[in-house]
DNA sequence: GGGTTGTAGTGAAACGTTTCACAGGTGGCA
DNA sequence: TGCCACCTGTGAAACGTTTCACTACAACCC
């Protein structure tokens, strides 16, 4: 019940204070026999080291945070993973949060993270742009690494994949196998990514010799319920109308659309090709197996939580780095009708 | 840089530091006049609480854990989700820990979270069976509520879904399908709910007038991947010798055991028919529906952090209580064949 | 033997809160 | 006027660590 703390240990140990602080910190500072004393009377009372009281004293935390937009958007499970991985290996935590893409949630979040004085923060914003929350966390000497948003800011480190790069590979490919009439499923716009894959496609299909239309077709979010509903509004069109393949801004998205074309009696590639975003593990086990853009998510998660250290530990000099990955195109059944 | 304290924001704000502390916590007691000068010194020196001081001699935190087996498991990301609300809500923060199934990472999570004394634990630990490391935690006065796993341990709370059942449902449907040959897809089987599911499954068939074959096919793991290898082995059967229907322990496993089938050629359900387990969002969208059974699983979630935030309040006397949901069976075209 | 060096262990101070007994001041009431 | 009650605000104590200046003692060297 009573948790032991370590004036009861030292008591306990017929030793001072100070030393069982040195077997827990120091044990080279202690001679084996004391420090056996100390260890034995640890096991006894069952003691475990109060972090706050650590922590207070010490200024520092060793906990690092990852807020992400989404806990179950597979694309964040594996940038968390990989994170972790790193965070672990040098002896610290990784705690994740989740906003849930609300700005509310964000700022709560964020206040209790400020408050824990957390080690370090890996974030995806819910917002693109300016983010005088995390400058605070900064100020206050809390590192933060963004994850796949606000490239090039000066006073973080970011890691990102290239989104235009991706948008360019996707249109690229599904306009050499003919596709003139080309959809882009996504949104809000506001989400930078979106934005950057749309611009990337629309670039490739603009430097092409032959005209290519890309039309828009914007969605609530990011879910498969989203790519549902634009499946609805693509199957509403006429045939002649209608894109005869679809770039969509993620697998979600992608897998939506693919259901709900299916669902009104369209098949894919046939009728309408599809390319999603993200290769997320389902992409290949959907109905239609999915062509997709690979991004290196693990890797993503990876330097992100090597960035943040690194700048944890260089105190003071530290070079703010942005990490840009190249994405990869994975060609599946989804958009191979020439093939 | 400097972190503004209690301490200089009384001095800024001319008044005694146990004033600004009323501020904070008892605001009614303080004169809006007093209230007004200190929010102001607050906001200018940027002042955020430090939660380890506060949390050091309060002798309590107010973040929730949640220990998972899997971030990237959907199961657990939507009892992540569930809880999250719940805990929300009452103005705590939940932070989620990842054991990746690995004892020593679990061991690791425990005892950093055991150090941060937070306020309770949601954990589904990787072996079932005795804890004494989280008997610690309880003696420790830190609620713990296991999560689909150990039902009915005299000293903590657990929410579960009756798997059994679960088994019964799945292996009940597929006999009234006419299916006399049927494989139980899963491992480890020292996982609780892996053995409860086919136990469940044998006793439906038991229970069967006709005779009726229940074969075991374990896997090392719960995953897609694992799912390919039974399928090769499944595969590798003569077609009189192979099942005619399979009952996966998850639906991780159900996509792979689909995608090894039909890559061999065979098709579902025709050849075989399969059902799968937790109705995760991607069955539907498999490239056969697939049958599952279904858990809720955001209730599992808000009913765990319900009952860990009732002892936690309810210190002293808290009845420790155990519920079990009922699971449901939803049928789609990978077990559908006599319909 | 005096001085130096090194090792083991000590205990007070400090980290930033919250709480609590208490002090000053004001107004009401007899 | 004297007493009491009430409202504001005060500042010291306590939470459990880590750190650091310090003591005690032994060993070594000239």
């Amino acid at each position: 019940m009573a948790a032991a703390n370590i004036k009861q240990v030292a008591k306990h140990a017929g030793v001072s204070l100070g030393t069982v602080s040195n077997v827990l910190n120091r044990p080279d500072l202690v001679s084996p026999a004391t420090r056996q004393k100390v260890l034995d009377a640890i096991t006894e009372l069952g003691y475990v080291r109060n972090d706050s009281a650590r922590q207070l004293r010490a200024g520092r935390s060793r906990t690092v945070a990852i807020l992400v937009l989404d806990v179950s958007n597979p694309f964040f499970t594996d940038v968390v993973r990989g994170a972790e991985a790193v965070v672990e290996k040098a002896g610290g935590m990784l705690i994740v949060c989740n906003s849930g893409e609300d700005p509310r949630r964000e700022q709560r979040n964020l206040d209790m993270l400020e408050e824990q004085r957390v080690q370090g923060l890996l974030v995806t914003p819910v917002s693109d742009g300016r983010h005088p929350r995390l400058d605070a966390f900064v100020k206050r000497g809390i590192p933060v690494v963004l994850v796949d948003r606000g490239s090039g800011h000066p006073s973080r480190c970011s890691v990102a994949v290239d989104d235009v790069a991706g948008g360019r590979l996707a249109a690229e490919h599904l306009a050499e196998r003919g596709h003139e009439r080309i959809g882009f499923v996504g949104g809000p716009v506001t989400i930078r990514q979106v934005a950057d894959r749309h611009h990337g496609a629309a670039a490739a299909l603009a430097d092409r010799d032959t005209p290519h239309d890309l039309q828009l077709f914007t969605t609530p979010s990011l879910s498969v319920d989203a790519g549902r509903q634009a499946a609805d509004e693509l199957a509403a069109l006429a045939a002649g109308e209608r894109p005869t393949a679809v770039f969509c801004a993620n697998d979600l998205l992608a897998l939506g659309v693919l259901q709900g074309l299916t669902a009104h009696g369209l098949r894919v590639p046939e009728d309408v090709a599809i390319v999603g975003y993200d290769d997320i593990e389902f992409a290949a086990a959907a109905a239609v197996p999915l062509s997709s853009v690979r991004q290196p998510r693990a890797q993503l998660g990876r330097t992100a939580a090597e960035l943040l250290l690194e700048e944890s530990m260089n105190d003071g000099n530290h070079q703010h780095r942005h990490v840009m990955f190249q994405p990869e195109l994975v060609i599946r059944v989804s958009s191979d009708r020439y093939r």
